[in-house]
DNA sequence: AATAAAGTTTAGTCAAGACTAAATATAAAA
DNA sequence: TTTTATATTTAGTCTTGACTAAACTTTATT
């Protein structure tokens, strides 16, 4: 077993890796999680020697197989609890985040188990992110274009098409950028206009905006 | 706010003193907790310091008003993530105290309002205890044990003195529960076993058992 | 290539919460 | 009431996970 602090560098690790495929910087680590990087320095030689990570010297980490499964876990343990918050609690989707962070460290197999069962195996959470199953593999999704997707669909932006300083200003104006979630609250047939919610605010946003930006449902 | 770890002493500390109403030994604390008592002398000192509870030297420990407050806040805690194991998750009522045991300490006053709400504002845990209101008071409720009622009384089981899982194994055999109606066709006076009507069925019980079962008589 | 800047590690501390062993206080027994 | 047993506390140590300050590496700059 691991121990909460364990836990969540475990978990800190395995996001920013997703990030950038790179070996993770004891600084990245220690920006991430509000510590010193000597603290880091401390917990990865430790964590190395439990096996979850690989390490070298002034070179950074990578989380091992077995290190990669026990972060899934902890992240497949946090995204149903919010679901859980959101769906049955009806919090809203900004509160869940710090009461995701505590109870993501319950530890039950039985408990995830029903858990899941009782919140009908969803497959996101409730910001769009997938919930990875119970062996830790997160479903593979290719991205498409936004305007693909129809009204009540939620996609995470991957990317885009268009890469002109232009389009890139008006997403920033707009507060999208990668791995902003989008979701379509409505779309017009006639145009292929959409409304689209992102963070607290709605945005209306033309067909050839919507053909320019790359998203990942599922 | 309190440690996991402070927060476990209070509890230890409200449990054993609603038992015996004198104060609390340092080597009953320890027996509580399965730590040692020069563990507990530490902590209760600290504890004194923040006026969670008075303790003299070689005399022990009692909460004050303030600790039986946090004491009741941490029970609230615990027994309605009880209740939402057992009927939310179907979790049988002796699977549920060392789950309910972590999540008693997730800090967060809205989650609690909002599974109380969800959960329908119960009064009960699934053992039949009582859950004390936001404020931190217990309901009082008129229960006795089983082996008080002589023969030809009636009953309803409201709770159980001690949940261990044997004990409560012990009477999922003889289909009692929360709810149950007992009947006592027969008391011995030498040795305090009962004859009992459940249902349909009769059983023997020793007055062991009898003494670890609340009823409820009217 | 030499030096400065940035990033990282080491060494030494600290607090929380546990422990052991020894000292001391209280309670029980002779 | 003295002695013995039991309960409790103190003193000192350990582990976890954090910290600061100093040393050391790597990268960037001139």
């Amino acid at each position: 077993m691991f121990t909460y602090a364990e836990e969540n560098y475990i978990k800190t690790i395995y996001h920013l890796q997703s990030q950038s495929d790179k070996d993770v910087s004891t600084n990245a680590i220690a920006d991430a999680m509000d510590t010193k990087p000597s603290s880091v320095t401390d917990m990865v030689q430790k964590l190395a020697e439990k096996k979850v990570l690989s390490y070298r010297k002034y070179k950074g980490a990578t989380l091992t197989d077995q290190g990669k499964k026990i972060a899934a876990g902890v992240i497949r343990k946090h995204r149903l609890w919010e679901v859980f918050l959101v769906d049955k609690l009806n919090f809203h989707w900004d509160e869940v985040h710090d009461i995701a962070e505590q109870l993501e460290h319950i530890q039950s197999d039985e408990l995830i188990i029903r858990l899941n069962t009782f919140l009908g195996n969803p497959d996101f959470d409730p910001h769009g992110d997938p919930i990875p199953d119970e062996n830790g593999n997160f479903k593979k999704t290719e991205k498409k274009l936004l305007s693909k997707l129809n009204k009540g669909q939620r996609g995470v932006c991957v990317g885009v098409k268009e890469s002109s300083p232009e389009f890139l200003q008006f997403l920033d104006k707009k507060n999208i950028s990668i791995g902003t979630k989008i979701n379509v609250l409505g779309k017009e047939f006639f145009d292929g206009s959409m409304v689209i919610e992102v963070g607290r605010d709605q945005s209306f946003i033309s067909k050839k905006i919507a053909e320019n930006l790359y998203v990942q449902t599922n």
